[in-house]
DNA sequence: AAACCACGCAACCGCGGACGT
DNA sequence: TACGTCCGCGGTTGCGTGGTT
C-alpha cells in the first residue's frame, strides 16, 4: 500500500508554515465547494500541498468555528479530568470542548496541564498522587480501564451518529443549494458548508442534570416529566458541571405512552430544514416527529426514532434548524421517550418538559425510576475522578 | 549585543480503520 | 477477498520567540 506521505515526497510538495497566500487560497476553495475530498483539493485550490496538509490546515486553523486563546478554568478541569479517563484520545477529548481542536489540547496537555499536575505532585499518567501511585496501581489501572472502555465506547458511538448527521446535512445542503440557483452566493455558501459544531455535545452530565431537575420538581402530581436524557441536557444547558462518564441509559422507559395532558403540539418541525432522512412517517427508523400526539386517544400521529442516538441527531437538527416551536417529541419503537420544552412557557418548569409520560395502564413508576437513577448516580460518583477537581 | 536555552505551537509523519472497486 | 485510496488520529519534529547569561 502507497502511503500518502509517500506520494508526497514523490510529488516534490511543499511543506513547513503556511503562507497568507496559500491560507486564502484554501479558505476561498473551501468557501466555494466546501471541505472534503482532500485529495484532490490541492490541485483545484492551486496550492502545491499534500491533502493531508491542507486537511491540517484548515482543522487546526483557518475553520471558522476555532477558539483560540487561553484555555478557561473550567477548560483545564474539563481536560484533566477526561483526560484520567481516557487517556490520550485527543479527538474524544476535543468533542467536549466546543471549537478546540484536538491538536490545541494535545499541545495544550503536554506543554502546560502534565507540568502544572507533575508540580503538584500529582502523576500526569495515573491521575494520582505521585507517593500513592504504586500502591494503587493494579486497583486503579483495573477500575480505569474498564471505565474507559465504557466511555471510549460511548464517544465513538457518538462521533459515528455526530458525522452520519454531517453528512446528511451537506447531502441537504448540496440539494437545496443546487436546485435554488445555479450561482449561489458566497455568504450562502459558507453558511451551508462550513456548519459549526453543535454548540455543547450532547453527553456531559447528564444524569446529574436529570437527577437535579428531579431534585427541583415540586411535587409528582403537577411536575413535569421529563425521560430523555438529551432533553434533559436542553433544559439544562445552563448547568456547568466539570465533566463525568454519566451517559445515556442503555434501556428507555417501555410501555409508555404519550397522555398529552397538556394538550402540547408536538414536534412542529418544518421538514425542509431537517436532513433528508427524517420523514414524517411513522415506520421510518430516522423519522422526526411531524405534526401531534401519537396517542391513538389524541388522534395523532408522531414519527418514530430507532434509538436515543437517533433522538440526538433529530434534536441537533432542530437545535440548528433554529426553528421555534412548543415541543419535540420522540418514540422509543412504540413507546414515548420523548422530550418537550415549551419555548413560549414564561414557566422554567415548564421549560423543563411539557410532556408527561405514562406507562401503558396509566400508572407512572416515576418514583421507582428515580431511585433507580439515583443509585446509578451514586454508582458513578465512586468512579474514580481527577483528585484535583472531584467530581461534585 | 550575541549566544544559548527553554518553551509553545504549527506542521509533519506513520499508522490503521473505513470504504469503494 | 484483495487491493487501493482516503481520512483521521496520536506521536513527534522543528521553527519562532522570549528570557537568561
Amino acid at each position: 500500500m502507497v502511503k500518502s506521505g509517500s506520494r508526497d515526497k514523490q510529488a516534490g510538495l511543499k511543506k513547513g508554515p503556511w503562507t497568507p497566500e496559500e491560507d486564502q487560497k484554501l479558505m476561498y476553495y473551501i468557501q466555494l465547494h466546501g471541505q472534503g475530498s482532500w485529495s484532490s483539493l490541492p490541485a483545484k485550490a492551486g496550492l502545491r500541498r499534500s491533502g493531508k496538509s491542507c486537511r491540517l490546515r484548515w482543522i487546526n486553523y483557518l475553520r471558522p468555528d476555532i477558539k483560540r486563546g487561553k484555555f478557561s478554568l473550567q477548560e483545564d478541569q474539563t481536560i484533566i479530568q477526561l483526560h484520567a479517563l481516557l487517556g490520550n484520545k485527543w479527538s474524544a477529548i476535543a468533542h467536549h470542548l466546543p471549537k478546540r481542536t484536538d491538536n490545541e489540547i494535545k499541545n495544550y496537555w503536554n506543554t502546560c496541564l502534565k507540568k502544572r499536575l507533575t508540580r503538584m505532585g500529582i502523576s500526569p499518567n495515573t491521575h494520582k498522587p505521585i507517593n500513592n501511585a504504586v500502591n494503587n496501581q493494579s486497583k486503579d489501572s483495573a477500575n480505569l480501564n474498564h471505565t474507559v472502555q465504557w466511555e471510549t465506547a460511548r464517544l465513538e458511538a457518538e462521533a459515528r451518529q455526530f458525522k452520519e448527521y454531517r453528512k446528511l446535512q451537506l447531502h441537504q445542503n448540496q440539494l437545496s443549494s443546487s436546485s435554488s440557483s445555479s450561482q449561489p452566493s458566497l455568504t450562502r455558501l459558507v453558511l451551508n458548508k462550513v456548519t459549526p459544531r453543535p454548540s455543547r455535545p450532547p453527553c456531559l452530565d447528564i444524569l446529574k442534570a436529570w437527577y437535579i431537575n428531579h431534585s427541583l420538581l415540586p411535587s409528582k402530581q403537577n411536575a413535569p416529566k421529563m425521560r430523555s436524557m438529551y432533553a434533559m441536557m436542553l433544559a439544562t444547558d445552563d448547568l456547568e458541571f466539570p465533566a463525568s462518564t454519566l451517559s445515556f441509559p442503555d434501556t428507555v422507559p417501555t410501555n409508555s405512552k404519550c397522555s398529552n395532558n397538556n394538550n402540547n403540539t408536538f414536534g412542529m418541525i418544518n421538514q425542509s430544514l431537517l436532513p433528508s432522512s427524517f420523514t414524517s412517517t411513522a415506520t421510518n427508523e430516522n423519522a422526526i416527529a411531524k405534526g401531534v400526539c401519537d396517542d391513538e386517544a389524541c388522534g395523532n400521529k408522531v414519527g418514530s426514532l430507532g434509538n436515543d442516538g437517533n433522538i440526538m441527531v433529530a434534536v441537533e437538527a432542530f437545535r440548528s434548524s433554529g426553528y421555534s416551536c412548543n415541543s419535540v417529541a420522540g418514540l422509543y419503537h412504540d413507546d414515548v421517550l420523548a422530550y418537550g420544552f415549551n419555548e413560549n412557557s414564561a414557566s422554567s418548569q415548564q421549560n423543563l418538559g411539557v410532556i408527561s409520560v405514562g406507562n401503558g395502564s396509566g400508572s407512572d413508576n416515576f418514583e421507582g425510576e428515580r431511585q433507580d437513577w439515583e443509585a446509578i448516580l451514586e454508582l458513578a460518583n465512586g468512579l474514580p475522578s481527577s483528585p484535583v477537581f472531584p467530581v461534585l
